[in-house]
RNA sequence: GCCAAGGUGGCGGAGCGGCUACGCAAUCGCCUGCAGAGCGAUUACACUCCGGUUCGAGUCCGGACCUUGGCUCCA
């Protein structure tokens, strides 16, 4: 039975859908006013893992994966480089959707962004309005937390540190002070000189962040997900504001499960523009590494342990990577006599027991594949020696196929959870 | 400053109360016409430090030191 860690309950919990046999699953995609880095991929390639296991135990998964394209980050940014904001996301997004597809990242059923889920943030910010939440502060409208009962409850904020008093801040990001505990925006109305806003119900403006992941998450899932994940950054405030924002006008759980990816570092630190440390796949492409050396080296370590990028690392599981196509070369050309051979057959029995096993708990990727090396190393050695029939190979490979619909590293054509060989 | 994670052999990285992790590198041997790959073996006491609990501690408890991350937006 699957099993994941669930940050809500700060501990394993086994996997249990709201609907029988169906999973929605909310992914926080990236802020598309710059292009996405490696590190922005491992938490999606985390979540492509999540979503592929899961539909490997036959779930119906429909995932919504969105963009914030107009944010005071992406419009500061296309001011600078002179472009409309919503051209500089679309730039970005063509760059995402086509690195997406190297390294075998499943898109989302749903894609929707900031710009398009307008209409939905206005809504849920009309709604919190007459239920007393929010409120209009010189042409702004802020959440209040502190009228939201179960605020703080996923990064378990200490109210009793909250400020009492208000506090108004006029953008989402805001410098400072330790603690900027205190009401958020929702909505930014318009002011002289705005390069872009909309006309609403409640006036001209743009939504703020906080209520844009919501609109996009209610706008296509609805109030009540199953799953929610994101980087662990946005644990602490983001999301307790997502939470705010949907359950105060719901009245529901958005979500049962969130999920939480642990950053890359590189060298050691973490990557920034100041240290001139960021990478991009195509960089490792230009280096000379496969797409699936790319996807191995990601996903390779769990999820909520921070990976440490350096390119002596990338190497060496390269090479751990190329050996396992070595053995499933070797074992799809096995021509064995055609006997069979019972230790081959039980090799090929663990396969899916040790996967299951393993990514069961939590998603353990690294010793998924490990235990499948080992084996698959076994039958290798095995093939070699001509003990390994036709039909022992292929149902070897056929349960190897199985796996890489989660894995997507050893087959190239594999696109279907159940794949028949 | 506050919060969190972590400090394991040359490197990477498991284990989390007793039993060889493992991989890479290195060294030696076997095999191969060279190279590469492969096979086998070796690398004498690897667990940051100081206390404590225990018959027994990388593994539990307390303390110190160090590293990284978060506390502003960030995957």
């Amino acid at each position: 039975m699957l099993t994941l860690y669930n940050s809500l309950a700060r501990g394993i919990e086994p996997f249990e859908p709201r609907k029988r046999g169906r999973v929605k699953m909310f992914t926080c995609g990236p802020s598309i006013y710059q292009r996405p880095h490696i590190g922005n991929y491992r938490t999606f390639l985390f979540e492509d893992i999540l979503q592929r296991y899961l539909e490997y135990l036959e779930y119906a998964v429909e995932r919504t994966l969105n963009f914030t394209d107009v944010e005071d980050k992406s419009i500061q940014e296309a001011t600078k480089l002179n472009m409309d904001v919503l051209e500089l996301a679309e730039r970005n997004s063509m760059v995402f959707f086509r690195e997406l597809v190297m390294l075998r990242i499943k898109p989302p059923d749903h894609n929707p962004r900031s710009s398009t889920s307008v209409e939905q943030a206005v809504s849920l910010i009309e709604e919190l309005l007459k239920k007393g939440y929010a409120y209009w502060y010189r042409g702004n409208v802020y959440f209040d937390p502190l009228k939201f009962e179960g605020f703080g409850k996923l990064s378990r904020v200490d109210k009793s540190r909250w400020p009492q008093g208000k506090k108004r801040f006029h953008r989402d990001t805001y410098p400072g002070n330790r603690w900027n505990l205190g009401d958020f925006i929702l909505w930014h109305g318009y002011r002289k000189g705005d390069t872009i806003f909309w006309d609403s119900p409640i006036g001209k403006g743009r939504p703020a962040w906080n209520v844009q992941d919501p609109a996009m998450a209610v706008q296509t899932l609805g109030f009540e997900i199953d799953i929610f994940c994101g980087g662990i950054d946005n644990m602490v405030r983001h999301h307790d504001y997502v939470i705010a924002v949907t359950e105060s006008v719901s009245g529901k759980p958005l979500s049962r499960y969130w999920l939480h990816g642990a950053h890359l570092l590189v060298e050691g630190k973490k990557m920034s523009k100041s240290k001139g440390n960021i990478i991009y796949p195509d960089e490792l492409q230009k280096a000379g590494h496969t797409p699936e050396e790319i996807r191995f080296f990601l996903m390779y370590r769990h999820y909520r342990k921070r990976l440490n990028f350096t390119y002596d690392k990338l190497k060496k599981t390269s090479a751990k990577l190329k050996l396992a196509l070595g053995a499933v070369e070797s074992l799809q050309g096995a021509a064995g006599t055609g006997t069979g051979d019972a230790g081959v057959r039980e090799l090929t029995g663990r396969l899916r027991k040790d996967f299951e096993r393993n990514m069961d708990n939590d998603l353990d990727v690294r010793l998924a594949f490990d235990d499948m090396l080992e084996v698959l190393l076994k039958l290798k050695r095995l093939a070699d020696s001509g003990k390994v029939s036709p039909q022992d190979a292929s149902d070897a490979v056929g349960e190897l196929r199985k796996m890489d619909y989660v894995f997507q590293l050893l087959f190239t054509d594999n696109t279907a959870p159940h794949a028949v060989t």
